[in-house]
Parts: structure tokens; sequence; C-alpha cells
DNA sequence: ATGACGATTTACT
DNA sequence: GTAAATCGTCATA
């Protein structure tokens, strides 16, 4: 819950194997509270073979795969043990905004329908990062990345923000997206988000 | 072995 | 607004 809300206004950053780096602000996290979360993989005490780096240690990147074709990244936050994460859910794109371009748009492993048409390459650069599974695609994050350490030296690594600090005036908190099966945790404002910012999800984008 | 279902994105009506 | 794309994961048997 702090570390979600802490995570606004840090920078994301990806270190490709030819040494390209790709970054961005956070703007938009939602907190996943575990074993009492039924939104949580970790709901219950459930534990397999996914989600096994939920209870390591913290600092950690939780990486799946879903609806078969997108990629989601989590910050591991919780003691050993307890399953705590938060989902990185969109950044402002600040380094390597051509090779994310040419990520985004590329056919393998692409996009739902459409992604085969030929000459539907030009997205806008809000768009880039503008969700959970754009970020991944854009910054090369696969689950060859599930479980590595984003301190340090690292090809995926969080540093803090050099900028102007992220007061509480500018977050936006509501419920978070895509739980609906979540019962009485669905309406439960986990998501933290960036006022306004045009890099955060969804059509309206972090205003209200 | 099998079947149901996503912590989503995109295109189309 | 609705629907399609697409497959790993998990629970059930």
């Amino acid at each position: 819950m702090l570390v979600a809300r802490d995570l606004l206004g840090k920078r994301l950053v990806r270190v490709l194997d030819d040494g390209t780096r790709l970054a961005g602000i956070i703007v938009e996290v939602e907190a996943y509270r575990g074993v009492p979360d039924a939104a949580s993989h970790a709901f219950g005490g459930r534990r397999t073979p996914r989600n096994e780096v939920m209870y390591g240690p913290a600092g950690v990147a939780y990486v799946y795969f879903t609806y078969g074709m997108h990629h989601c990244m989590n910050v591991v936050c919780g003691r050993v043990g307890d399953p705590l994460a938060v989902l990185i859910r969109a950044l402002e794109p600040t380094e390597g905004l051509g090779k994310m371009r040419e990520l985004r748009s590329a056919g393998a492993g692409g996009p739902g329908p459409g992604s085969r048409r030929p000459g539907t390459g030009h997205r806008a650069d809000t768009k880039l990062c503008s969700g959970p599974g754009k970020l991944c695609q854009a910054l090369a994050i696969g689950r060859s990345l599930n479980g590595a350490s984003l301190l340090g030296d690292s090809p995926l690594l969080i540093e803090s923000s050099r900028g102007r600090p992220i007061v509480d005036e500018l977050i936006l908190t509501t419920p978070r997206i895509g739980i609906g099966y979540a019962g009485d945790w669905t309406a439960r404002p986990l998501r933290w988000c960036i006022r306004g910012n045009p890099h955060v999800s969804g059509p309206r984008a972090g205003r209200v």
C-alpha cells in the first residue's frame, strides 16, 4: 500500500541485452494485498509455480502471462511468506521511445486482431505504455524476468526519481481495473495514478 | 486428460 | 458500446 503510493514518480528502467536503455516514469499502480485479497493470485494462500515468487523476498519482479497474449509486471513487496505485490499499470516513457514504438508495433507475440494487417504501425506516444500489457511489450518484459531483482545492477530496475516529489494533491485513488470477480474487494480504492497524466490507462486517462 | 478462465488490448458497429 | 484474439495455468477428474 505505502509501497504502491511511493512507486508513483519513480523510474522503471529496462536495459536490453544489446545495452539499449528503455525507461519511463511510473504514473499508475495497483496494490494486491495477498492472502485476504480476493483479486490477488495469492488469495487464500494459493501457492503455485506461477505465483511462487510472490512468496519470496521483496524487491523482485513478478511477471506473468495472461489472456494468451499479454504480460503483466509486479513489484513484490512483502516479507518472505507474505505475498504482497504492486502491479505497474502505466508509464510515462522517457528513454528509448523509438525502440518502444518498434517493440509495440512488432508482429511477433503482438496484440490482438488487426495486428497482422499491414500498415497499422503508428501509435500515439501516450498509448505506448498506458496499460500493464502495453508497457511490458514496450519494455520487452517477459517471463524470463520473473523473479529478477529490481535493485542495483540489473536488466530491470527501479530508480528513485530525481525530479519533484509527487504530492498528495496530484494523486488520484480509485478501485482497481479488471477484477469484477473479487467480491467485496472489487470496490476497494487500491489503484493510484497521477491525476490528469495522459499516459494513465483508460479512455479518461486519470481525469475524473 | 480436459475444460474454463483470465490483474488485456484492439478493432469494429 | 461489443466482440475477437489466443494460450498458459489451475482445478477437477
